[in-house]
DNA sequence: TTTTCAAATGAACATTTGTTCAGTTAATGT
DNA sequence: ACATTAACTGAACAAATGTTCATTTGAAAA
């Protein structure tokens, strides 16, 4: 059976990404099957490469979206501000970006080790450009006498472990 | 080959849990196969069965030891004072027990999905027997006025989230 | 030295895995 | 009405999986 009613394509490609986002988040990588993944979507196995190269692309757009989602966000929060409102309004988003992503940051937390070593060496990328843009913040706080820390980075990287355990308390 | 020099039964048994350990910790239980665990030891695959019954025996004894252990280290603590003191001993122990046991602490929360049903049953059975003993702590320190609390138990599972969280700040 | 037997090998097994692809289906363009 | 083609099937593939077991090894007991 083929092409039921009307192009399926921009309905099935969306589909498959979803039931990869929910059985990955539920299972895990390396526990879920193509064949599971594909019945979750309605289809054989083999039809799913249509839309994506292997199994391993899977898992690594649904990091990579969630990286790229969240540095583009970042850029529409105005970070100007002196050193404290900067930081709120940093946390702030970081908070209310992820809060409505639980699977995503998930996944991205805890799938990094069955990234391909390439693959993961670009999130890898996308994180420090992330831990950065905080450590900047930091920084600029630490210079101005605001902020008593002695290295904005390392800080910049507590201080995201700390946020990002925050749904674990629940 | 067999048995190169004494008995090994004594020496390859806590290997092989050793290997599992760190295999299941650092990949994933899912992404682990046997045959991975038996070359960590430095082994064929066939004489892990000498060890385990099967795989998901290797799971499920890591983390049942682990709660076994922590239930058992508990029972040594005093809890008999006051609350505040009962809570900060309860909360000391806690930590101090979980600190040397990173890798056990990290399977123990991210393979419960791993557990066959009737597994996760048991290990589920254990973590109320420790939350129900905080729970009394809390209760008790509610009752007296000195805690201010509704719930103790919904209070107890926040605690030790929030507690176990911990680690992943570094 | 010979016997014994715990401990491990290594080959085999049935499944399951990710992936490919020739062939089928049905909606669309002509 | 026919031809085209996007979308999917279903069978096949080699490789890897967990597990079993007859066989071999060599240290210890006789």
């Amino acid at each position: 059976m083929a092409r039921k009613q009307g192009s399926h394509s921009d309905i099935t490609g969306p589909k498959v990404r979803e039931a990869a986002l929910k059985l990955i988040a539920q299972h895990g990588y390396a526990a879920v099957s193509m064949r599971q993944i594909a019945a979750e979507v309605g289809v054989q196995a083999g039809a799913l490469y249509n839309y994506t190269a292997d199994k391993q692309s899977l898992l690594f757009d649904i990091v990579l979206d969630h990286m790229d989602d969240l540095v583009e966000a970042l850029k529409d929060v105005d970070l100007s501000g002196p050193p404290w409102a900067a930081l709120e309004a940093f946390i702030r988003f970081h908070i209310l970006f992820h809060v409505p992503r639980v699977e995503q940051v998930f996944i991205s937390y805890m799938e990094l080790r069955n990234l391909d070593p390439d693959n993961f060496a670009v999130i890898e990328g996308r994180r420090r450009d992330y831990e950065q843009i905080l450590a900047g913040i930091l920084k600029a706080g630490k210079e101005s006498g605001d902020f008593m820390i002695t290295d904005p980075r390392i800080t910049s990287i507590a201080l995201i472990g700390m946020l990002t355990a925050i749904p674990q308390w629940y």
